[in-house]
DNA sequence: ACTACTTTGGTACTTTAGTATGAGGCTTAA
DNA sequence: TTAAGCCTCATACTAAAGTACCAAAGTAGT
């Protein structure tokens, strides 16, 4: 059999693998490892063959390949699911930089206003306030935001993600 | 050994599913499969023991562990890459939304440089036009996007994926 | 109450954006 | 060759954007 204090060893190597880099690529390492250790234990389990002796070691390898295709479709899945999720997902908004930038509530409509492809009178009227108004706010907004034009506000919101792309 | 038939045959299923769903996740599950036939090929060879016949099934156990280990690893690292490149991957043109709207190379030019952010004036030094020409090719963009502003242009063009997100 | 900040609004001005129109040069297909 | 389409540039104009000030009202913390 495969020796105890070895495996040990392997399930403690790979814990301290997971707990080093437990919220990187890693995790799939790990996991990955774990559904392997597994795997030797059924093999194993299999090869002494407590309860079918006569099973040839073909038939073992057949039956081993199929666990791995089924883990090889079920890993496929459960990435694929992870990877669309992550493509669809709306991008979430980066609070914590909308803080760093000092950016203040009224200023964050102006700038989603802007985004979306509004005029400064246009955005006026969506907020009930005068073009006067959003012009000071669109100011304040370039300043905050190091830029120039609005277009480039925009670009540059997007890229810190404090508004919807 | 592994009957050779079956193995053919395994080849056979995998390489339809291949076929039929080539660009699709099953891509992956098909090359997990093709991997573990090759270490179900390994394994064999192992078990055979044609060099070393004294080696012990623990031995061939922990270094075909090992293997499966290194295998998730480069496993990982390959699917991780694919997530990222995935994600971060520049979302590709709509060439066939392009002709549609009958663009020039010239004004997709402008647009994307509209969409950088510049004046119509650094627009025509970065092309080394006049801001004249800029100006007409602004306003046929925007007759052709039905916008009415450089900022709606942007947003347009990236919603119909004309332009780099 | 004082301070700091946000929000609001204004005036006056400069710059950029956008529209309308015309026109010459270039390429390509009928 | 002629027509169509694109690219180029120009003028003249209007509209919007942006800057630089100032100032009052509200709000929250010290």
């Amino acid at each position: 059999m495969f020796p105890l204090r070895s495996q040990a060893e392997f399930f403690e190597w790979f814990y301290y693998f997971h707990v080093e880099y437990f919220n990187s690529m890693l995790k799939i390492v790990f996991r990955f490892g774990l559904i392997i250790a597994a795997l030797l234990v059924l093999f194993e389990l299999s090869k002494a063959s407590l309860f079918v002796p006569e099973l040839s070691s073909d038939l073992v390898l057949a039956l081993s390949g199929g666990v791995f295709v089924g883990l090889g479709i079920y890993v496929g899945l459960k990435m694929r699911k992870e990877k669309i999720v992550e493509v669809a997902a709306p991008i979430e908004i980066n609070e914590e930089q909308i803080e760093i930038l000092g950016l203040s509530e009224r200023e964050m409509e102006v700038l989603q206003l802007i985004a979306d492809g509004c005029s400064n009178k246009e955005v006026g009227e969506r907020l009930f306030l005068s073009e006067s108004t959003i012009k000071t706010h669109v100011s304040n907004l370039f300043v905050k935001l190091d830029v120039k034009r609005r277009t480039q506000a925009v670009t540059r919101a997007k890229e810190l993600r404090i508004i919807q792309a």
